[in-house]
DNA sequence: AGGGGAACCCGTACGC
DNA sequence: TGCGTACGGGTTCCCC
């Protein structure tokens, strides 16, 4: 499932191995995981050209390419839902990691990159400058951008009657935050997920804004979070997984009062887990 | 405008 | 054992 870190982790390792290389040959084995635009013309703006950028954008990665024809440069705006992933293909990638290609981009010098996703919830999209700009604008601040203040944060938080839980999650507020980090933020804050958002103090905003920036920051270091189909773009792990405190630890104990953790649906209908006992 | 619900997709878990 | 079915999960779209 990736969230931020594991598609920040996909986007740095993609530019640091594809940077500047040519685009030889697109294949669409399964083209239902695009969206705005038919294969014809997903080839026809690709094909020539080269990687010039490779970032995340909430939990998206952005494959920018430069137009072989006219001046616009197309973003490929990877979304990998649950199941989705980016990886490159060196002629070394196991067996395994070569099921459910959905696109490929086979690269001048021979390598590839495939865009992988088993249960096709993921989507890969072609935009052109205005397409992105207003896509874009539709989600909130990045939670790692030192431009979010911590007045910001707590100015749409405190605006909302519904749970923290589900403000925190909201694109449209705040990008790439989804149910792990949701609920390993809050947890670290010691906030009750199912509190009313707008009845958290402005300190207490700046306190979770100040945990949710440790957890990114420190799962990013970790190379994401490998629950279970999530992988980097050589295909291996991240290990942020041995840091959760909450999330997947439902009936254990909590790693501060060593009370057990609860796990419940009531929130969102997503899984919840917290504690009791520390989190109000 | 904010909020709720359906659709998208298929591996996994579970029931018979 | 084998088959059928319910479920989950983020985003987008539609509707109230």
């Amino acid at each position: 499932m990736p969230e931020l870190p594991e598609t920040e982790t996909i986007a740095r390792d993609l530019e640091a191995m594809v940077l500047g290389a040519l685009i030889a040959r697109v294949e669409v084995p399964r083209p239902d995981v695009l969206r705005g635009g038919a294969v014809a013309a997903f080839r026809e703006a690709l094909v020539g050209g080269a990687l010039r950028r490779v970032w995340r954008r909430a939990k998206c990665i952005v494959l920018e390419v430069d137009a072989v024809r006219g001046d616009t440069r197309w973003r490929v705006v990877v979304q990998p839902r649950f199941t989705g992933g980016l990886v490159v293909d060196d002629g070394t990638l196991p067996a395994a990691e070569r099921t459910a290609i959905c696109v490929t981009a086979h690269l001048a010098d021979g390598r590839c990159v495939h865009y992988r996703d088993v249960r096709r919830l993921g989507t890969v999209a072609l935009m052109d400058d205005a397409r992105f700009a207003s896509y874009s604008a539709g989600i909130g601040p990045e939670p790692l951008d030192s431009a979010l203040t911590a007045e910001a944060f707590s100015g749409f938080i405190r605006y909302s009657r519904r749970p923290i839980k589900v403000v925190l999650m909201d694109q449209r507020h705040l990008a790439g935050v989804g149910n792990i980090y949701a609920n390993e933020s809050l947890w670290r804050a010691s906030i009750d997920p199912s509190r009313e958002a707008a009845s958290l103090t402005a300190g207490t905003c700046a306190d979770l804004l100040a945990a949710l920036r440790e957890v990114l920051t420190a799962s990013i270091a970790a190379r994401g979070t490998s629950f279970r189909d999530y992988r980097d773009a050589r295909g291996a792990r991240g290990t942020f997984v041995e840091q959760l405190a909450v999330y997947g630890r439902a009936g254990l104990p909590c790693l501060r009062c060593g009370r057990r953790l609860v796990g419940t649906h009531a929130v969102d209908g997503r899984q919840t887990v917290f504690c009791p006992t520390c989190q109000h």
